[in-house]
DNA sequence: TTATTATTGTTGCAAATGCAACAATAATTA
DNA sequence: TAATTATTGTTGCATTTGCAACAATAATAA
């Protein structure tokens, strides 16, 4: 079964957004603010390269890593509603994105324009592919104990040879799994104690 | 500000779904299968009455609510992927759906046809709804105590007067919250105490 | 290179949480 | 109606978890 986004249609997509909508492109440095809530300009942003993350901060000014995006990921402003908690997009590195406006999408640009079609159901099978990846984090988030979520977090991620290599660091994932840091640490060290994993520093070897 | 989705709109939208696209509407009792992963048979589901559940069964057979959904909301199971854990769409209480073939939204159904692109633009923007909501959903799960859980919950759904009304049960919201029934129960206890909120049975007045 | 900053690994401890169990109601069904 | 089932409210207790603190190492910047 052919993948619904492949390389060819995504390739061709952001080829035909510059063609029909008006779109911005802009490289962000490590840090910098992609986007943040807005109720006028509504955005939608596409990641051409690199990574980024959808932050929150609290009254109490505790930080929260929400959301993990990569290469291809859409973000927008439109998918957050406005609460007491600042939420914003975060470039993680060297990022690249490719803005689009809102009213572009939904205000057909030219009867007669080829593109503006096609652009819409990918930016729907985006929107899909984005719908998808909230509800694995619903679903990591709903397991009740820190090893579960560790398990559920490790399989999702391991290659074909049951490895899995942190390539970030244990701080950022105990950020992605909502949970201490030192807790994660712990809890990894009974997982090996158990024989559920292996650990060697930053690569785990999954062994259930 | 005019809503994006106003019911003149979503009027329109159900009128021109059974103009345009093949679809089927199904009324289900309470606790009915609406929906359950397949890999073939992509659907989009919409709600016209009533409430569903996101329903995840784990292999031990722990059951855990990963949504609510309500009238006017969006599903399918291009929504999730396939993990262990076996996902299904449940009625709470009698639920109309309509059903929309994937397949029919991506082919364009006829060159001409004035409905098509209504309607994958209003599948767009129920799709950015859905999108709103799991993220607070995830917001709701970041919170580090049930108790900013409780205020979180409470806040949202609070009417002007402050006060929230359980017209569920206390048992479907700490369903709802992935937290522990007797623990959300004394939380709400200590939290009373703490003259946060005040409970009557039923009914809760936040009161920060 | 050295200094500075960030990450990792570890632990004690207090607090939060889930689990089990039960009685009292409330709601539903026979 | 009575019987059955589901929900609510409560508690003791064991476990899990987060927090704080620290040393050791690794990574980065001056």
């Amino acid at each position: 079964m052919a993948k619904t986004l492949d390389e060819t249609r995504l390739l061709q997509f952001k080829k035909n957004l510059s063609n029909c909508v008006n779109v911005k492109s802009k490289v962000f440095y490590n840090k910098e603010l992609i986007l943040s809530y807005s109720p006028i300009k509504k955005k939608i942003g596409f990641i051409t390269e690199g990574k980024a993350n959808i932050v929150k901060t609290d009254k109490e000014g505790n930080t929260t890593i929400m959301r993990d995006l990569k290469e291809n990921d859409i973000f927008s402003n439109l998918f957050f509603q406005e609460t007491e908690d600042e939420i914003y997009i975060i470039s993680n590195g060297e990022t690249k994105v490719i803005f689009i406006d809102y009213y572009n999408i939904i205000k057909n640009c030219n009867q007669n324009c080829p593109f503006h079609n096609s652009i819409v159901l990918t930016l729907f099978d985006l929107l899909i592919e984005d719908n998808k990846q909230q509800n694995e984090k619903i679903e990591l988030l709903s397991k009740r104990t820190v090893e579960d979520k560790i398990l559920f977090f490790l399989k999702q991620r391991m290659n074909k040879n049951n490895i899995f290599k942190v390539t970030t660091s244990y701080k950022a994932i105990a950020e992605y799994l909502f949970v201490d840091r030192s807790n994660l640490m712990r809890e990894l060290k009974k997982m090996e104690e158990k024989g559920l994993i292996e650990k060697h520093e930053k690569t785990i070897k999954i062994k259930s």
